[in-house]
DNA sequence: GTAGTATTTCAGTAATTACTTAAATACTGA
DNA sequence: TCAGTATTTAAGTAATTACTGAAATACTAC
């Protein structure tokens, strides 16, 4: 998972992973919709499917990029089990917010 | 948002994070928690706190500190929001996966 | 093949980040 | 006040990251 947290701090990445929540887009459409060069994007690019969060498929003159919605889904359920699983405290007491002098 | 993106993608954070879910705890036992050395601990405790995921509170000789859960709640549903409201497509044809030549 | 378009790779650079040790600060209890 | 404990700040370094322009690759249509 570690890789995915990392490529979801990036601003164009998260952009990325949005739009093509839409539907797949080509690397240059992506380019369009992140205002980056394409040596950047292709970067980005990268790093998300390093992550596996998107996959690529050829498609004539075009790489056509998809959302991998099954680790998408995986990473938000992690995310959101720390809502939902609390980890008990130690027993270690620890201070109260009267306690000093 | 961005610093609590920002934030979640160092798994040291993540740990206290984890750890804070189970109430709040000194930075001495959040040390303890990461294997940070107390330097390094404090450099994420700033970060966490930039995002506002973290409070502090002095309890005498200590600094306590626990979660905002608000903070980390509305990261978890933005999140999630990826999940359940897709995007619609643009207009533009892409073309199909038979299309080429 | 050749020209044109789409995308990636390469090599280098600037900015950011995580970390270190040492010194400073904030508090406690005698 | 002093010694001791907890934590932060400061200054510096090494690693990582995001980006750039230029060259290379992959394909399409003639």
């Amino acid at each position: 998972m570690q890789e995915a947290y990392r490529a979801l701090a990036d601003p164009h990445r998260r952009t990325i992973l949005r739009v093509l929540r839409g539907g797949e887009e080509t690397a240059g459409d992506l380019a369009s919709a992140t205002g980056l060069r394409p040596a950047a994007l292709t970067h980005h690019l990268t790093v998300l499917k390093l992550a596996d969060l998107v996959r690529v498929e050829r498609r004539g003159q075009y790489q056509v990029y998809s959302l991998n919605t099954t680790v998408f889904q995986d990473l938000v359920s992690e995310v959101l089990s720390w809502l939902t699983e609390p980890i008990p405290a130690d027993g270690t007491p620890l201070p109260k917010s009267g306690d000093s002098t």
